[in-house]
DNA sequence: AGCCAATAATTAGTGCACTAATTGTTAGTG
DNA sequence: CACTAACAATTAGTGCACTAATTATTGGCT
């Protein structure tokens, strides 16, 4: 079942390595490319994508600690830090540690940061627009990342050491 | 035509920013994570997953300009100098000035480089293994973020200054 | 109380990815 | 031939994203 024996495959195995082919190369270049839509919309409200998605987070429940965040959004908590520290200094979030918890920290909005998502509530439609998307694409679309990511989630493991 | 105006909207607005929904979350989880899936599968080659794209370019040909992989990686030529630097360290190309135009840079697979593709040939089954993808699935999800990449690259203009 | 493993965040270090500025080369123009 | 615009690559600087190591706190355990 392995390979060598099977008599019929509709493309050598050679053009399996051919750039065009991956979909690795596809999913990194679409990644970057619409993040890249994003930008100049976010900058307009000053932030980054990475920044925009943490403010997504915060806008649906706003005191939330660091950890809870970094579950939320797939991120390392060493990667949400600096990110944070830089949303504290655009005066849109503050640091706090939890009385009662001193390990964890509380990230709140402050005024403006909740003031900002009046600005954002217009910037999914700017991003359908510019991709020439239907909601029902989008839709299609986000149904098919899911599924992948849930497939990374449970890969098969490295060496056959470990168990599904 | 804007909205205010429309009677029958499927979900409210407010529910655009909901993280959950959110295509770009999606689309950026989805890249680090089938990354992160390519990771351990190509450190034993020695590669980083950007520098395995750059490889891929190159076994398809070899003595390639920078210019010329950088068109090809839709990336830029400044991302990729430090990547060129680091794949020469590791001696799997060469970087020389074109006889002719000392502008250009060439870059030139070594013997080890073009040996390392005999390891690469393995990589495409080992990740649809790891993925539960087959290849109609994978094609498929190919497919996808052509046309997502497709889009972005004709995007409504900014502020309206520009026509299609 | 004193010890110790677990937890939460930060810091250090590597590597991408982008923009802007620089350096060097080529080609066109008067 | 000098001047200049276009081109190709690199460097500087910012910001992510990850791993590993560090710091600090908490809670269990004897």
């Amino acid at each position: 079942m392995a390979a060598p024996t099977a008599p019929e495959t509709a493309a050598p195995p050679e053009d399996d390595l051919l750039l065009e082919r991956q979909l690795c190369f596809a999913l990194t270049v679409a990644s970057r490319s619409v993040v890249g839509v994003y930008k100049p919309v976010l900058e307009r409200m000053g932030l980054t994508h990475p920044q925009y998605l943490v403010m997504l987070a915060l806008w649906e429940r706003s005191p939330r600690t660091l950890k809870d965040i970094s579950e939320a959004l797939l991120h390392e908590p060493a990667t949400l830090s600096p990110i944070l520290r830089r949303l504290e200094e655009a005066g849109f979030v503050t640091r706090n540690r939890i009385h009662g918890n001193e390990r964890a920290l509380a990230i709140t909005l402050t005024e403006a940061g909740a003031a900002l998502r009046e600005q954002a509530t217009s910037v999914p439609e700017t991003i359908m627009k510019r991709l020439h998307l239907t909601r029902a694409e989008v839709a299609e679309l986000h149904r098919a990342m899911t599924g992948l990511i849930a497939a990374t989630q449970h890969p098969v493991a490295d060496t056959g050491d470990k168990l599904a």
